[in-house]
DNA sequence: TTGAAAACTACCCATTCGGGCGATTGACCG
DNA sequence: CGGTCAATCGCCCGAATGGGTAGTTTTCAA
């Protein structure tokens, strides 16, 4: 039984980089360049491709930025399967696009056998990703090593962030409600922040808990 | 000039396991093991290994979980990089190993092939992962698809998150003090919470924001 | 057209929070 | 030995918060 060629639609700015990614992935067996488009907003113009092709999608385009195009995309297309391309490694725009929904990330100067590799995977249900990008979308995981908070100090935060009281935290660590409070105190000067959501907030998106 | 072998260290309580690992890799050139331990206690103990070489840890041991151990060593040792193993793909135990600070995470029925590359990766400074568990990560990313918010109740509660004050809300939004009130109360028993910290928890941790 | 949900507004009230000021103890460092 | 910092505790007070109740209007789907 005959496989299906894996379908992928292509959309970047630069004539050359999409005319050669077009003739190096359309002459390849296995792929099929379903529709190329020249920027985001023609894309999302003229409706797309199939849910079951894989986007290549540049970051760096005039109008609609690919990171917007994405999210723009994906609102409509949940199945959309969409691989980022970029010239530079800047991690908050890495970021932006999978939060936006892209499902993996390559650099551009990836060799073609590579990135032939990574569209497969993606077809395959997998996440492919250049190992300097995946290194630091990993890293994001990782515990913060330059916590300034003290360890009594991380525990109170701790429970700030599930939203109890100065009474609750002070009877769980054995304390005064007012000792609870003078370290509550120190994190918000420690953290620069002045409420109790800033405080979470600053918690969890820089992994001090 | 010669090419220095890349130096890994084993933990595995699997004797056949840890032994055929230690056999593929060390009879491949470019590969050396330099440690092999059947716990991660052992590991612990005994002091692991330098901080060059690549670390394959299982996740599954008895005593000290692969998981708490990564924590553990990586306190002492934070420039360790840990290749998680692991039969099964349960994917919290992917976010709690990542948490802990391993870079890799690989499923054991990987061809050797493809895990010595891995290990190539990891000491190139990539992050390589089994495809369907980077797609789990990738996807730990994207927006919540079943918010049950209204748009106007995300607005508001992305202020929040900001440790804005209903004030401040009122006048951004061009609405009545009593009305963010209102709206912070829905959202409140929409998200089953009942406070701005855990409020705030539950939008970072579930992507609503 | 009828009903449900969302958006909007208002008021009362007890509790909680955040800021400011001050204080003691112990540990650790130079 | 003096200095710094973490951890502990206390008090005052104005502002903010959360809960309860009660409306109107708009919008959208059945």
């Amino acid at each position: 039984m005959a496989e299906r060629s894996i379908q992928v639609c292509i959309v970047d700015d630069d004539d050359l980089i999409r005319e050669t990614l077009a003739m190096i992935i359309g002459g390849t067996p296995g792929f099929e360049v379903v529709s190329k488009y020249t920027s985001g907003d023609e894309f999302l113009d003229q409706g797309g491709c199939t849910d079951e092709a894989v986007i290549l999608m540049d970051i760096d385009m005039p109008g609609t930025r690919g990171t917007d195009c994405v999210a723009r995309y994906k609102s409509e297309h949940p199945d959309a399967q969409v691989l980022m391309l970029t010239v530079h490694e800047d991690i908050e725009a890495v970021f932006e696009s999978l939060r936006a929904g892209a499902i993996g990330y390559m650099v551009k100067h990836t060799p073609p056998a590579r990135l032939l590799q990574a569209i497969e995977e993606v077809h395959l249900g997998g996440a492919p990703m250049s190992p300097e990008i995946a290194r630091k979308v990993i890293g994001s995981f990782h515990p913060n090593t330059q916590n300034p908070l003290s360890e009594r100090e991380v525990e109170v935060l701790r429970m700030l962030c599930d939203g109890e009281n100065y009474k609750t935290i002070a009877e769980a660590l054995f304390i005064s409600a007012n000792t609870v409070k003078a370290h509550i105190k120190s994190i918000y000067t420690k953290l620069h922040v002045n409420s109790r959501a800033q405080a979470v907030q600053t918690a969890l998106k820089n992994r001090l808990v």
